[in-house]
Order: structure tokens, then sequence, then C-alpha cells
DNA sequence: GTGTGGTGATAAATCGATTGATCAGGGAGA
DNA sequence: TCTCCCTGATCAATCGATTTATCACCACAC
């Protein structure tokens, strides 16, 4: 059983191909209404849909967008990206080609050649953790930068504003009224870009409040791990009680999730006797944990969507040199944060 | 700038354009050596790389294999399948074409359309949770299901082998001396597929082990979560001390994380007084727990290689009348599995 | 009666490759 | 010298749509 073509419906309702391409696609400005009638009963009756291979060819649109990313597979946020990709690509009537390079670039490369080859419509670029690239040979002009950005900005790009929720999840501490806070990073060497944007607006919360940071409460871990969160949150807890922090902001779930080990260990409580901050809204970490993560959801969906819709030019980038978008990361609240222990907050009160 | 062409390096050769692409297809036979140079370099140096809609469009097979899945973003799981596709299609020369169709019937329709008029040259139907499907319409010939089979048996189908995994699972306990074992499944109404599967491997070892399975070791939790299961594992722990259970099977790792509060709640230590095992092998759960845990890993990354290497040809499926691959999940050693605690022993043998 | 203009539909070119049919030229054999 | 065959390459059809240019027909005005 062969594919229905345009001869066939053309056939059956007794007209040229000529007739049908017009009718079925609307430029219908000189085909009379019995005979646009008779077209699209024909097409109806036989099952006809146009093969988009031929229509690709002739038009030089294939309504196929591709995607290129370096590992789609080992983060938990990549469904949501290519969830949000794939939704939009859909609503404007395209199909998503996706590539998963592994992080190779003669496989990058190969990729971007195969799908220019393949006429994608537009292109994405997209890395799983926010981050500065160069930007690869080949790609189409139609393309835009998923999670990362060029380094010479040529082309729109989207990114987690990372400093505006830092900014939020720290204001979060700061107005239940604590005043030791403490920020769980994440060491060198090549700390992640947002490493450095989330300490910043950890600096600038403490420098609005008026709170001059101890550095003792800006620890390291060494990955990005639950158990490098809890070595590191450990020696947070080590401090003296009138340098103690009682919050701590962590760079991310899984290391809040090591800092809520440590402070059972010592048999302290969460909030109680500790807030905690996350980042990243992980599911099976922020919501699990007990009591669940006050934290900052990465809006993967919508920067998925966002790319998809800017490649497709059904949005504009933003008019800034860069033309990056950095997109809101909204705070989630859970239950880890409350105001600070009596004796703290006493103890805060009597050094301001 | 414009796309070089065939004509564009017939041109620089002083050929014509069928002699470049008899050339750069390798169907040789009869151009001299000396034109085949000449073809190879001037298409090297413009840079000529075939237009791939084109070629589609006379050879009717454009290289693209289409996947159609419910939800690509909800689960963890989701990237391993993919990412075995991928790697797959890639091997083989493909691009993978994704639409994920968020378990809408008419956008499930219009995805197979979509694809079938994209000439994809197979296609690959998969659900993130094993269960039992009724084909859709319009699937091309090739296609192959992906954790689902077809009621029907028309189409080859690879899903993990629950039974088999629940075997090395229970037999994992039974080795380390376990008699008191029990389940924690998930409960009606609508149980996945896995459960009676993994409920069957459980029983059956039970049997071969001679242990009369007392029926208040099968609990059921009202969901897959952590929550459910703490609920459910709490029930056996309540049981008198002679039939309290010292090892635990659970449905899957998140009911086991539930299990695991359960214990400590009690004051009970893991692996020392209630040896527990999951099912998953659920990234960020399994491994992070305390204990890690033991587990059994489904293989999801060998499915979604297994299903796209079927549905390109390039592997058979089983011969059986289903069609369907029951893939092995391997288990995962880790330190949540101990011989059970020296009473318990003892009271086994004076039943024994 | 002949041009003129408008209407409704079609013929044919086109997109860029692949491929079966064809052709030019040279050497061998009659 | 003429035919036949082989080699090496090209011609032209083809895939299935879209779209521009063209055509047939009729009504109307002059």
């Amino acid at each position: 059983m062969t594919r229905v073509r345009i001869s066939d419906v053309a056939a059956a309702a007794g007209v040229s191909t000529s007739t049908v391409s017009l009718v079925l696609n609307d430029r219908t400005s000189r085909i009379s209404g019995e005979t646009r009638e008779r077209v699209r009963e024909a097409a109806a009756a036989v099952g006809y849909t146009p093969n988009s291979i031929a229509r690709g060819l002739r038009t030089q649109r294939t309504r196929t967008i591709g995607l290129v990313s370096d590992v789609i597979a080992t983060t938990p946020f990549a469904g949501r990206m290519l969830a949000g990709a794939q939704d939009a690509a859909r609503e404007h009537g395209h199909l998503l080609i996706l590539v998963n390079t592994g992080a190779d670039p003669a496989v990058e490369q190969e990729a971007i050649r195969a799908l220019v080859d393949h006429q994608v419509d537009a292109m994405i670029y997209a890395t799983m953790w926010h981050q500065v690239v160069e930007t690869p040979e080949g790609l189409p002009d139609r393309t835009v930068f998923l999670d990362c950005r060029p380094a010479d900005g040529t082309h729109p790009a989207v990114v987690p504003d990372e400093v505006a929720g830092g900014l939020a999840a720290v204001r979060e501490l700061v107005g239940a009224g604590h005043e030791r806070i403490a920020f769980v990073d994440i060491a060198e060497p090549n700390p992640p870009v947002a490493s450095g944007l989330r300490h910043q607006a950890y600096l600038e919360v403490l420098a609005e409040a008026g709170i001059t940071p101890d550095p003792a409460w800006h620890v390291h871990g060494e990955e990005t791990t639950a158990a490098s969160g809890r070595v590191a949150a450990e020696r947070l807890l080590d401090l003296p009680p009138h340098r103690r922090p009682t919050a701590i902001f962590c760079f991310n779930d899984r290391m809040a999730a090591g800092a809520y080990v440590a402070v059972h260990h010592r048999g302290l409580d969460v909030p109680g006797d500790v807030s905690i901050v996350g980042y990243d809204d992980q599911q099976l970490v922020a919501g699990e944990l007990d009591p669940p993560l006050t934290t900052v959801a990465l809006p993967h969906y919508e920067m998925g969507r966002w790319a998809t819709e800017v490649a497709l030019g059904a949005r504009e980038p933003p008019a800034t040199p860069d033309q990056t978008y950095r997109m809101p990361c909204p705070i989630v609240r859970r239950d880890s944060v409350s105001s600070p222990p009596a004796a703290a907050a006493n103890s805060s009160r009597r050094r301001a």
C-alpha cells in the first residue's frame, strides 16, 4: 500500500495537481468555490497528506528544528528543557530533531553538518549547565543558545538569572530574621558560572542588610554532591557558637541534602536550629527531604520554550548587545526556613 | 552565501553531476580512477555535502527515525532511553526526531502522521513505564515498541525482564540467610505491569527456598512514593517479633527510601536489623541513601539502543510469537543487605 | 466583428539529488 | 573497411510537491 500522492487527489477531483495544491494551501484567489469544495472532499476521501520531503525541497522550509546538546542523559533537568523545546516546536507546526553529542567536538561538528544538510529551519545549541561557550563552526544564522551563551555574543541566548535567583534565596533568609548566613559553594578548579553569580548575589544581600560577612561562612565542597555538601556544612557547624551560622544558602539542592545530614548528625533541627535554602528545585531531592527544602527553581522548561520560539522567529530576543535573556528563577517556598533560634537572635541583637 | 550544490562540484571538476553523484556514492564501476580523484578533490575544495532533502526525495530514504513517547519530562529514566536510541541512531548514520505527546491521543495521532509525512525510515513508540498498549493507527511497519508492548503482538518490542530482576533481588536476600522476607508492593487500582511480575518473582524465590510466605508480608503503598513506602513498611514493623520480616523487597527505590525512614524511626538499623532491596537503580535516590541501596537496575539505555537497532534492521527481534525481548535487569550490590540479626536467624532455624 | 479584460484553471519549470538509458570513441575481429 | 563490443562518461527521467506563466473561454464595449 503506497502513499497517496497529490496526483491521486487531482484524479479523484477531476482537476490538475496545481489546483489541488492551490486549494489545500489556501492560495484560492482564482479557484471557484465549487472546485475548492470538490478538491477538499477528494483529499479527505483518499486520505491525502502532503509529503513533507517533496514540499521541503520545493519550499526550502522543512518545518524541522535541530537541537544539539552535550548531554541529555546525565541530568534530570534535560528532560524539562527538551519538553519545553518540543512543546513550542509542536505548537508552531515543527518537528524537533535531537542530537546528543556527548560533549565530543568531532561528534558535534558532524551533528551540525547533518542537521544543516537536513535543512532544519532553525537550530538550538544547548548545554546542560549554564556556561559560556565558543561558537561552533557551521551553525546557521537562526541559532539560539540554550542554557549557555556564545562568548562572542553573535547569537541570541537564554540562561537562568542566577543573580536574581540568589538574591531571592538569601533575602528569604534575611527576611526570616537571620544575620549569620553562610554560603556552601563549589570549589575550584573550573567552578560553574552559576557559582560566581550566586556568590555575588549572596554578598549583595548581606550588604544591603548591613551584615558584614564572616569569611568563615563561605565554604566550598569538592563536588556538587550531598557528600561534599555535608563535609562543607560540618565546617560551618564546627565554628564557635557566636560565629556559627543560623542559616545556610547552598549552591544546589544536593549539597543542601548533605547539609541536612550534617545538621541532623549534630542532633540539631532543620529549620529550628539551622535554616537551609538550596538551588535547582531538583525533583526527588528538594521535595523529598525532611522537611521539604525551600529552594530556587531553574526554569528549564521555560528556557527550552523561549529558545525555540526565538529560533522560529515567534519571539524577539532582547535588544541588548549580548542578545542574552536571563530567565527569572522563581523561589519555591517549603519548610526549611524559619526564624533563627532565640539565643542566636539575641546574640545577633546584642551584636547589632 | 548559498549552499553548495552538486552542480558546483561538477563545474569545478569539469564533469557532469551524474559523475559526481556516482563517485561520491561509490557507484564507481565505470568511472576512471583519475576522474574519481578529481571529483573528490573538487568536492572537498568547495565543501560540498549532499542536500538530504533532495536525496531523500529521490531515494525514499531519509536517514531519520521517529521516536514518539508519552512523557519525556517527568521521569529521570527518559534521558537514558533517549540517549540509547540517539547513540544507536547516530552510529547508523540516522537522525532522531523526537515527539513528546504528553499522553494525549490526539497529539499522538498528529505526531505519527507528521513523522510519516516526513518519511522517517523507522519509528519507535515508547512509554515511560512498562505497559501493554493498544497499537495506534498509522504506525509504519518498521515500528518497534520501547518499554511497552502492543497488545496484539504485531510489532517487535522490548521491555525489562521484571521477573528475572525480581528473582535476582529476592535471591540476594535469601542468599544472605533471610527467611522472613516482605514485599512492599503498589496498590490497586491499575497497578503497573511490573507490580504483578515482581510479586510473581518474589513468590517464586520463596517457594524455591522452601519458605511459606506469611500473607502479612505482602503490603501495599498507595503510590510509588517514599511517603507511601514508609507507611507500608511501618505495617511490617508493627508485626509481632516472630513474624516481623528481617528483609524487605521494595517495588522501587523511592518506596525503599521510605522503608529506610520507617526502620530508622524505630531506632533500627539498615541492614543490621532489616535488609532492604529496591528496584530501578534510580539516580539521586539509590546511591545517595545511607547506607547506599542494593537494587535492580532498569536497563533503559540498552532498551533504547535495542529498539533503534531493530527498527533500523541492524538486529533481529526474537522469533517468539510476541516478538518481545525481555532485557535483563542487572542487580546493583551496595550496602543495604546483610545477614539477618542473630536472634531472628536463631528463631528461623528453630522453625525450620 | 474585433479587440479587451476578467475569470478559472492548467502547463511547465523548479527544488537538488539519484539512476537507468544512451552515447562517443577506440580497439578487436571478420 | 565495417561491425561489434567495451569503457567512460553524460542525458534525461524521476521523486512529489509548489508556483509562475500561460491559456481558454466568455462577456462586453466600440
